[in-house]
RNA sequence: GGGCGCAUAGCUCAGUUGGCUAGAGCGCUUCCCUUACAAGGAAGAUGUCGGGGGUUCGAGUCCCUCUGCGCCCACCA
């Protein structure tokens, strides 16, 4: 217990109780807790390589609200952290930072020093280095950054139990991601395949369905004629990607439009390259859209794709994985004219070839007047920047419903299984799933991450055999097969005919990021945790994220444990700006985290983020920071004043009504906010518990300040303090979770331990017996001798000669209950009382003891 | 085109199975240095609850419809 100080402030207590808390492992995981007595979170693990700003210390504000709440209910809180340094913003500032670059096809060197540390300079050639080399340079870099995210979470005051930390390139991650793949891929839930796939010539990787965007773009349409082989005239396409006339395998009109009914069947010659292409049917072919016909390439669109499985049309690709116009015609390209034009592009990128693809149109007449310019939206990586092609490599895929709908089926019941908050997210999550079309795509051609723990035997031709995936044994993981052998195999022998080839990829960062619950439970590697965590209570994120993070979650879950991953997802809404506009890091005047935190205290910043509603966006606002201010001073100044009336004996009980009352009051507010957090409704807990709060101390306060003061007798005076005390430790407790720092403070000035390890306070502990029905005809009565006072622009200590109160029956017994503390808050000498049962509430004809008294 | 959400005081929002004489905070106005708090406190003004229709004794709340805004998905020759 700490000293009531004679001047409580805010200022540098957070430092303070930071120290304390860690030194008493306030917020430890208490590991012999059964698994119904734990409260497990799967805490969404930040990417380490980015900032941390307000929309995360917005929602993770609000996840810690319910954490706190739920250890006061005496669950044992499993909340951990992670930190996401896998992936490719971590990739850049490793080869930035250290001048290196990864290459699996190098040797592992123990004991590797970078070139630089920092800033190499502009002309330094990248040196290559190995991917467990790369690895642990990450792990120098990333530990950095970790260090400022993990003070600016303590500073905001976040109940993380720090010993169960992890990051998802460490070694148990790799181990779990590895171990899950290989189980998937054991029972045929993952699986290997060549076929075309959306493509970033950027990054050069493949990407999956869920990391599309669609931007809006310049572009236009072109109408060009092609030749029919049977000399009767042309046949007109509109398209917005000529350069594609060369990877052209043939046109498609609906199988209803009359206009070409009469063509099915028949073929046509490419201009410019003469290749002779069928005219065909299918129902995806829009009549209304452009000329009604359209040609399809290999690849413009994911239409193409399916035009070109379903009509089992041949390939013609004719654009490389970097983004360039492959040197060699396609397949059938082949007549010495069409060769010539098509070196005209071959080696351009994309766009200069459209240019010059255009031109040559034009000039041979295959071309109907000009380009009409319009905007269309293009299919990018979310983090690139050049639209995606499509082209035809062999990736690793998981199952997601996307091909299958059974488990399609047993997806969206798990979807719907869950307990979604706010509700209508769940919507989302459905939505999602119903449009899915094709597998989840987990292979990326890139170097650092989780590799994908696979080898190939090489035949004696050197031919890699796909099929026949040689996979380590479970107690090797992690691995790395671009350094680490085959079991049967010797090192000699990888990339030699009749020896092996490890798999050249990693997975994707959601791969592994999909089994956060797994890592966090440390899976496998501690089974007494997992039984004692899995499956979670809480899933938090952001709801941009439903067709990544949570539903690639729910897919390994369901694969792996046949369960859902947690029983709650509770989604956070956006930051927008004061203007209502998402706030974006782009903008730069955003304010950061730890200004707020030292402008108005970390509190008052949670405040904030705590009052927003679950899953709404919500605007930035340094207003609702100085309420929240506000807020933490009242309780150091109110706590302060309450306990400066002394301690009651110990067998003391309250026995005025208006003391049973307001306990009865409080009472309500405990159950309210109960209630509401139970419901996952943070916001709901804190307006309900604040309002109460500030009743308490504007009404009831003012009320019994005379009494407690002992003005009127010990036992009133026993009464007041009793009932106060026991109002403060509930409102104390009620605050906790949404200002931890201010109630800690003031909590250890009377009790022992920390407020964060008190429980929760109940109706039983308040008493039951007082009448909250009496309350409002009170405060009425305070609320119009103040106002006559305040109408009379005189002091509020202004004597009252005469208070006149007409009011109902009931309504007068409530008051002449109160009529020792209404007559020392309003400082009324005279009390007159009629009763009227037609008065719905009382009226109060006040007669100041100045009146007629001239200034 | 499909789905979801939002629309209540100048601003940000609450209003939980229909009972409201519609609330809070901020901002604004007035007053008070009252010994917990002047980085306080007391009090005041402000609304055709987006429009229209319906159900009901009663609708901000339920149903239909329209309008505007936002988000997700699909389409994108």
């Amino acid at each position: 217990m700490a000293e009531i100080p004679e001047k409580p402030t805010l200022d540098g207590i957070e430092p303070l109780w930071i120290e304390s808390w860690e030194a008493e492992g306030v917020y430890r995981f208490d590991r012999t807790a059964g698994r119904e007595q734990v409260y497990a979170i799967d805490t969404p693990p930040p990417t380490v390589s980015g900032s941390l700003h307000m929309g995360h210390v917005f929602s993770y504000t609000h996840t810690d609200t319910i954490a706190r709440y739920q250890r006061m209910r005496g669950k044992s809180v499993f909340y951990p952290m992670g930190w996401d340094d896998n992936g490719l913003p971590t990739e850049r500032r490793v080869q930035n930072f250290f001048g290196v670059r990864c290459d699996p096809s190098v040797p592992y060197q123990p004991g590797f020093q970078p070139p630089f540390r920092g800033d190499p300079p502009k002309d330094h050639q990248a040196v290559s280095i190995s991917r467990p080399n790369f690895i642990e340079l990450c792990e120098e870099l990333t530990h950095q950054d970790e260090k400022i995210f993990e003070d600016l979470f303590r500073r905001l005051g976040l109940s993380v139990d720090w010993t169960y930390l992890y990051a998802t390139i460490d070694e148990r991650s790799r181990r779990v991601s590895q171990r899950a793949f290989l189980r998937n891929l054991a029972r045929g839930e993952a699986y290997t395949q060549e076929a075309p796939t959306l493509w970033d010539v950027d990054f050069k990787t493949a990407v999956a369905q869920a990391e599309l965007e669609d931007r809006e773009r310049p572009g236009a349409y072109h109408q060009v004629k092609f030749a029919r082989t049977d000399g009767d005239g042309d046949v007109i396409i509109d398209t917005t990607r000529p350069v594609l006339i060369a990877a052209c395998v043939a046109l498609v009109a609906h199988p209803d439009d009359e206009r070409y009914q009469p063509l099915f069947g028949s073929t046509v010659r490419t201009p410019l390259y003469g290749v002779e292409v069928p005219i065909l049917a299918h129902p995806l072919a829009q009549i209304d859209k452009g000329t009604g016909i359209a040609m399809i390439c290999t690849f413009g669109d994911v239409t193409d794709v399916t035009w070109w499985r379903e009509l089992n049309l041949p390939t013609r690709a004719i654009i490389g994985r970097d983004g360039r116009i492959v040197a060699t015609p396609p397949s059938g390209l082949d007549s010495p004219d069409g060769v010539a034009a098509f070196e005209q592009i071959a080696g351009l990128y994309v766009n200069q070839a459209q240019n010059k693809v255009v031109e040559a149109l034009r000039e041979s007449g295959a071309m109907i007047g000009e380009p009409r310019p319009i905007t269309h939206p293009v299919k990018f990586f979310e983090k690139g920047d050049r639209p995606l092609e499509i082209v035809t490599s062999r990736q690793w895929y998981i199952r997601n419903g996307g091909r299958g709908a059974e488990l399609r089926r047993d997806l969206l019941a798990r979807g719907e299984s869950l307990t979604w908050h706010p509700d209508h997210m769940r919507h989302r999550y459905a939505n999602w799933v119903e449009g899915l079309n094709g597998d989840w795509l987990i292979s990326r051609q890139r170097y650092f991450g989780v590799p994908i723990p696979v080898w190939y035997p090489v035949d004696a031709h050197g031919e890699t055999d796909y099929d026949r995936p040689i996979v380590p044994d479970e107690s090797m993981l992690p691995i790395d097969p671009s350094t680490d052998v085959p079991p049967g195999y010797s090192t000699d022998q990888r990339d030699q005919p009749n020896g092996f080839t490890g798999d050249p990829d990693v997975m994707d960062t959601w791969a592994t990021s999909s089994l956060s619950p797994q890592i966090a439970a440390q899976w496998e590697d501690d089974a007494d945790l997992f039984a004692r965590v899995f499956p979670m209570d809480l899933r938090p994120q952001a709801h941009d994220i439903i067709r990544t993070w949570l539903f690639s979650t729910v897919v390994r879950s369901h694969f792996e444990h046949d369960s859902l991953p947690w029983t709650n997802a509770a989604l956070s809404g956006w930051i927008l700006d004061p203007d209502r506009k998402k706030m974006s890091k782009s903008k730069g005047n955003v304010v950061t985290p730890l200004d707020l935190f030292d402008k108005f205290g970390s509190d008052a910043v949670r405040y904030w983020a705590a009052s927003a509603r679950p899953g709404v966006d919500t605007a930035f606002s340094e207003e609702q920071m100085k309420v929240g201010r506000k807020l933490a001073t009242k309780l150091l100044n109110a706590s302060k004043f309450v306990l400066g009336f002394g301690e009651p004996p110990a067998d003391a009980t309250p026995t005025s009504p208006v003391d049973l009352a307001m306990l009865a009051r409080i009472a309500d507010t405990v159950d309210e906010a109960t209630r509401a957090f139970d419901e996952y409704d943070y916001a709901r807990a804190l307006e309900r518990t604040e309002a109460t709060f500030w009743w308490f101390c504007d009404d009831h306060l003012e009320l019994v300040k005379g009494r407690a003061y002992n003005v009127h007798g010990t036992e009133g005076a026993v009464s007041a303090q009793v009932a106060l005390r026991s109002a403060l430790s509930a409102l104390q407790r009620l605050l906790a979770p949404f200002i931890p720092f201010a109630t800690e403070s003031v909590w250890r000035w009377w009790q022992n331990g920390s407020v964060h390890r008190a429980s929760w306070p109940t109706r039983a502990e308040l008493g039951n017996t007082g009448d909250v029905a009496i309350l409002d005809p009170i405060g009425e009565v305070l609320a119009q001798i103040r106002r006559s006072k305040t109408e009379a622009k005189t002091s509020q200590k202004t004597p009252v000669a005469l208070a006149s109160v007409r009011a109902s029956a009931a309504h007068v017994a409530a008051v002449e209950s109160a009529r020792v503390e209404l007559t020392d808050a309003g400082s009324v000498e005279n009390w007159a009382f009629t009763i009227d049962d037609a008065q719905s509430t009382p009226v109060v004809e006040v007669t100041l003891s100045t009146d007629g008294t001239p200034d």
